[in-house]
RNA sequence: GGGCUCGUGGUCUAGCUGGUCAUGACGCGGCCUUUACAAGGCCGAAAUCGGUGGUUCGAAUCCGCCCGAGCCCA
């Protein structure tokens, strides 16, 4: 039984090895049934070797579902996957090993980068499990796995088979640090110092000199347009003529844009390929001609004669000083301004053409949002950010990266012709560096020599397929179709995610997921916000602001940190709080505390019998109390199933009626008593089960079962019939005594010599006198001698300001006054007539009796003492 | 620069399909040993609901503008 003070170190511990070691939350294998199933697609965290409050907060809520929606009878699929083929996992295994990726044969780099994830996500499985997060260890992945390798490459072919996919020659991001092509959503801006340099340039025919302002004087030779602002009269006559480029002496066309930023520098500004995006809007807008000047490792090409071969930086200083000899540079100056920079390493991007891989999206928009639609959103409003992503894409999805941790393309181009040959489904995964391709000879030239295609997938082409993964999709050879191992998960009934990646991950997952089979991958998503430290500013590095969840689990229960992460509404940021854990922790102790004397006060549960009044009042409270909580719970309300229930344990079970309790079976047997307060914490116990995990498993399987408390139904509603009317009343009655009693400084085991009561108590007068020790408790059927004084009237305005409008000042004018009468039930007031739901008498009532009167809003109360 | 979200007692939060004295918790002050819990119980003080203008008989709630924070995208 439950004895001495509640130790959450050791008992956490002990549960969260015992649920792994008995297997608690395994997914039954048997389970084919998709109404019974309930199936959770967690993206897998990238592997950067620590746990952040991020994962704990959104672990949990998921986790909240999971406990609940086993208890409600679902079979849960509740998986745990780590996303470990990425830039992130590519450095961290650079970093530890001291090796850089370029040294290697790709498939010697992946090996390493598995040997360095597995043991950081070793580590993170420890802290996974030391959360008590209900997942089935049995069902995890990482998507450098040879399986995942497989699902991504068998996507690409699909795709490419439907139609969904394209290789282009464009303009691609590119960082040169990671030699890799980006996608938009890799980069963001920085400030940063530059210079701005004044360039005299000329028109090629007659001379005239004019100035151009830039940042990158290192393009000048990949410079292939001027542009003019459209309204920039003073430059009008320049648009037309041919530039002449200094130094380099190319020719090229002065043109005009509005895109012409007007307000920095002289005005007037050279389009190179590439310095900028709006480089590449212009390229493709006029049509203008590429000059390459830059190549991939950043290093200057042929295009820049004399400076081929060096750095862009070198070749910038170099032009610059060549420039400045020559008279050409007419002022430098020192500036900061906005440039493009690679999230992951912070280097500057670069603009490049490049054959790229493209997944086909803009076509099809109007279904993707469809495809949003179908599923539930929680919150509801998370669904406008997918919708605005949507709306605003402006290119398809390049897929291509250029890097040796990934899964490659399964493809080969012929020699000869360039005709792309794609892998054998059954011999996926392939390399093509290292593989053949499934063709000796080109289908179309005849040609027997092939290019292997050396580029890897974008890491979030793979990690888009979390739930083709999880469900086991795979070819089947024999029967020629898509299969799925476990098709009863397919579609997911929830893909939790956080509302600052919605854009990309979810929204790749759905459009990938449905090509592939349909159908809208998941019923519903549930969103999480993001966790912020006590000054709600969001949690980062270089705030140096972090707050480690391995420190706060040393000073604080998990439960406690569970309590704390049901705090706030779905998809709302939740601010780190020690407050919030330390009330968690008051919980617990009232939880252990309030168990012990329930144990203490009856060690079995008796047959139902007869109930007394106020243990079916009990009971019938709590059935309302499940079934408000039941919703809260469905729709996802998790702080509103909270603080209920714990307001409901805390105020009405223990503090009303454990007190009554207690004395009814400290005075010998009573088996009404006895089995409403089993029955009632019994039912207490699984309610918290989802949230408060450990200590609710603790003190069930010490009460009341040999297995889990979360493997047992959640309560149904008993059904049981009761006097609401009179148990609140009564309820109001000891509380108006406590205030009598606290009132008067008497201590609340003080006896009190008489108690009358008017309204409503039956059946709970002994209750009352008991726990309050009252010596005579008497009922009034008629109100006491009381005065009434109409003090004012109260209009109920939901019924008077719909009725007369502009009018109700008035009326109120004149109840301000005084100037009002009321006859059997009706106010005449300012000309009206007012029915009695339209208004309320205020009346202030003064005891003119013995004893002192308390009134509450359900009994007046006389107390003589 | 654009979109979305948020801004409620000292702190966190409910209410936000408009309707009397704005919910609860933490903290604070006072009182009380009810042999489960004093890390408890009871009572109390404390908010012009970010600012401003409007719609309305009536606005925390609806609309406009402004300020601040966060996320996403330029």
């Amino acid at each position: 039984m439950p004895s001495g003070e509640y130790d959450p170190e050791t008992v956490e511990a002990k549960w969260q090895d015992r649920w792994v070691e008995e297997d608690t939350y395994a997914y039954h294998e048997g389970a084919v049934d998709p109404n019974t199933v309930f199936s959770i697609d967690s993206p897998p965290p990238t592997v950067s070797g620590s746990l952040h409050w991020g994962h704990v907060y959104g672990f949990t809520l998921q986790d909240f579902v999971a406990r609940f929606s086993r208890m409600r009878g679902r079979d849960v699929f509740f998986p745990f996957g780590y996303d470990d083929n990425g830039i992130a996992s590519e450095r961290l295994t650079e970093d530890e090993l001291g090796v850089e990726h370029q040294d290697f044969p790709r498939h010697e780099f992946q090996e390493m980068c598995r040997e360095v994830t597995a043991e950081y996500e070793a580590e993170f499985n420890e802290k996974m499990q030391a959360l008590g997060v209900s997942i089935d260890w049995d069902y995890t992945y990482q998507t450098i796995e040879p399986r995942v390798q497989r699902i991504s490459q068998l996507s690409f072919i699909d795709l490419y088979d439907r139609g969904r996919e394209y290789r282009q020659r464009a303009p691609t991001i590119w960082c040169p640090e990671c030699e890799t092509a980006i996608s938009q959503v890799e980069t963001e801006d920085d400030e940063r110092p530059s210079h701005f340099h004044d360039i005299e340039f000329s028109v090629a025919d007659d001379g005239e000199a004019f100035v151009i302002s830039t940042t990158r004087p290192e393009l000048l030779s990949a410079c292939v347009a001027v542009f003019v602002h459209p309204d920039d009269e003073a430059n009008q006559h320049l648009v037309g003529e041919e530039a002449e480029v200094p130094l380099f002496g190319q020719r090229v066309p002065i043109l005009k844009d509005e895109r012409v930023d007007v307000e920095t520098g002289s005005g007037l500004v050279m389009c190179c390929t590439f310095g900028d995006q709006t480089d590449i809007e212009w390229y493709q807008a006029h049509d203008l001609p590429l000059r390459i000047a830059i190549d991939e490792s950043g290093t200057m090409t042929e295009e820049a004669d004399e400076y081929a071969g060096l750095s862009s930086e070198e070749a910038r200083e170099r032009i610059v000083a060549d420039l400045d000899e020559a008279g050409y540079l007419l002022d430098r100056r020192s500036i900061t301004h906005t440039v493009n920079v690679h999230e992951r390493c912070g280097t500057p991007v670069e603009f490049l053409v490049a054959e790229q891989w493209y997944v086909k999206l803009l076509d099809k928009r109007e279904e993707y949002l469809e495809a949003g639609r179908q599923m539930d959103w929680y919150p509801e409003k998370m669904f406008t950010r997918y919708k605005n992503w949507i709306e605003g894409l402006q290119w398809d999805w390049s897929i291509s990266r250029q890097r040796s941790s990934g899964i490659p393309f399964p493809v080969w181009y012929c020699a000869e012709c360039d005709r792309e040959i794609l892998a054998d489904r059954e011999q996926l995964p392939v390399d093509p560096l290292v593989d053949d391709p499934p063709v000796g000879a080109c289908p179309d030239c005849g040609h027997d020599e092939f290019v292997p295609e050396d580029d890897v997938f974008d890491t979030w082409a793979t990690s888009s397929l979390t739930p083709l993964i999880n469900a086991g999709w795979d070819w089947n050879g024999e029967s020629g179709k898509f299969e799925m191992e476990r098709p009863e998960l397919y579609p997911f009934d929830m893909r939790p995610q956080g509302h600052d990646i919605i854009s990309f991950w979810l929204f790749h997952t759905v459009v990938k997921c449905y090509e592939h089979t349909g159908e809208v991958p998941f019923d519903s998503v549930m969103i999480n916000g993001m966790v912020l430290d006590e000054n709600r500013v969001k949690m980062s590095k270089s705030l140096g602001n972090i707050v480690s969840p391995d420190e706060v689990l040393e000073k604080f229960p998990v439960d406690a940190a569970r309590y704390w992460a049901a705090g706030s509404a779905v998809g709302d940021d939740l601010p780190y709080k020690e407050k919030g854990l330390r009330a968690g922790e008051k919980l617990l102790r009232k939880l252990w505390n309030a168990s012990k004397l329930v144990e203490s006060l009856a060690d079995e549960t008796p047959d139902r019998p007869d109930l007394k009044a106020i243990d079916s009042w009990l009971l019938a409270e709590q059935d309302a109390e499940i079934e408000y909580i039941t919703e809260k719970f469905e729709n996802r309300e998790f702080s509103k199933a909270r603080d209920r229930l714990r307001s409901f344990f805390w105020h009405t079970f223990c503090d009303d009626y454990l007190e009554i309790a207690k004395q009814r079976l400290g005075e010998g047997g009573d088996v009404s008593a006895a089995y409403t307060i089993r029955t009632a914490h019994e039912r207490f116990l699984r309610l918290f089960a989802p949230f408060l995990a450990h200590i609710a498993e603790e003190i069930w399987r010490d009460m009341y079962g040999d297995g889990s408390v979360h493997n047992e139904p959640w309560p149904e509603p008993l059904g049981v019939e009761a006097d609401f009317e009179a148990g609140e009343t009564a309820m109001s009655v000891v509380g108006a005594l406590r205030k009598y009693k606290t009132d008067h400084q008497l201590s609340l085991n003080a006896t009190l010599d008489e108690v009358r009561v008017y309204g409503s108590v039956d059946g709970f007068e002994e209750d009352i006198r008991r726990v309050m020790h009252v010596e005579t408790l008497e009922t009034l059927d008629e109100e006491p001698e009381v005065e009434s004084v109409i003090t004012g009237i109260d209009l109920d305005y939901s019924v008077v300001g719909p009725q007369y409008g502009s009018r109700v000042p008035e009326i109120e004018a004149g109840i301000e006054a005084g100037d009002y009468a009321v006859e059997d039930g009706v106010l005449r007031v300012a000309d009206v007539e007012l029915d009695a739901d339209a208004f309320e008498v205020n009346e202030e009532r003064r005891y003119t009796g013995d004893g002192e009167m308390i009134e509450t809003d359900r009994a007046l109360v006389i107390v003589r003492n």
